[in-house]
DNA sequence: TTACGTCTAGGACAATCGTCCGACAAACTG
DNA sequence: CAGTTTGTCGGACGATTGTCCTAGACGTAA
């Protein structure tokens, strides 16, 4: 449902002389603009300025808003999927994996204190405008949730794994809002340091160093 | 800075043929629709329309839309020092009010589950739109964050307690966020549980009923 | 060459937005 | 009584919104 798009394949076999991914380069600005100043904030005139289009030549690529927000989403998702296959890759240890999910405040520390966190806000958003895509935003979440869930499995805690997945999604969208609303980044260090004594404990490890 | 309003005094004094607190009628319906549908989404005509009036009419009350939000903080920030005030009359023991301020999410557990939570949502959308009252509406967390860390430090955790409150603040927000996003009731009921094991454990106390 | 599909530009469109005005009814003031 | 204040109404304003159309430029295929 999420981007059966019959013109992306067109796109990706054409070897017009079009500009290189004008397409891709759409929906990668509209997903910077959706998050620095939300989906309703965000007009057409203001993607097409941003990636130096008219707005009827945007017209071309996508008919309606919610066809750029269903784009969006899905590159979203598909970031994501990336991120999560790395950190398994890279890491054989579940815990070690979890470990990779809470760096996220970390790393995006700075993006997070001034725009708060990419996945709640827009969930919130589509929330209250009752937007029929609420249920694409909500695969984001959903997405962190069945991974983390089979991590917290691998490391012993089958039972109680989709518990402590959502309990650790929440925690990590609290201190996202929070630390956004007061512009805190000492607050996000300290959480995650105890984010990571958290995962120790119910993970049955001892201390793993900061 | 946030309600000085000679109107609102000249209407408590006057006694003309008003309908009684049209202003404060606007106010309420304003909070509500906000909460609902979002500052930005919701218009000047859906108060109008709210409250039966003429949108003319309701420019004599609230010139701009900034206006109507900065009374709206400043109604929720009066209504929930009235909460505060009421959990310490009622409740000798600081444990027992921030279990007060935990019972929250159950209490407005309907609401959290369509619409989120009316502090994080309302601050969240202000930081994307820039909007100049960001900083007023952080106050209705900062009110929150204050007297948690006076309960906690009451508790005897007085070197602790500002980072106890806003650890407390920000899992109720990612609590109400994830609930909202999955339209969880359990979910929030699990997690309150859990709350209060962790503030019987924080503040050092044998565990005191659900 | 001609024909065609792809891509782009510029602007029209109806609707809605926040804002603001002028007229008027009711009540209080002197 | 006349005059002022207070509250209400209906509608106008310029700007911006999402959406849509048409004309043409470009490269490829026949």
């Amino acid at each position: 449902m999420t981007s059966t798009n019959k013109k992306r394949e067109t796109k990706t076999l054409s070897r017009t002389g079009e500009k290189p991914g004008t397409r891709a380069r759409i929906i990668e600005a509209a997903d910077r603009l959706f998050y620095e100043h939300g989906y309703e904030h965000t007009s057409f005139a203001d993607i097409a300025g941003a990636v130096n289009l008219s707005r009827g030549n945007f017209y071309y690529h996508f008919k309606t808003k919610d066809e750029i927000l269903d784009a969006v989403i899905a590159r979203r998702l598909a970031e994501r999927e990336i991120w999560l296959a790395e950190w398994e890759r890279e890491n054989a240890d579940p815990v070690a994996r979890i470990r990779r999910f809470i760096d996220i405040l970390i790393m995006n520390r700075d993006k997070i204190l001034r725009y708060g966190c990419p996945l709640g806000s827009l969930s919130a958003e589509l929330t209250k405008l009752d937007h029929p895509l609420q249920g694409e935003a909500g695969k984001l979440f959903t997405l962190f949730r069945t991974w983390l869930a089979r991590q917290f499995a691998l490391a012993g805690q089958k039972r109680s794994a989709d518990r402590l997945a959502m309990h650790l999604l929440a925690l990590s969208q609290g201190i996202a809002t929070l630390a956004n609303t007061f512009h805190d980044e000492t607050f996000i260090r300290r959480e995650v340091r105890a984010l990571y004594t958290w995962l120790n404990e119910v993970t049955g490890k001892r201390d793993a160093g900061t």
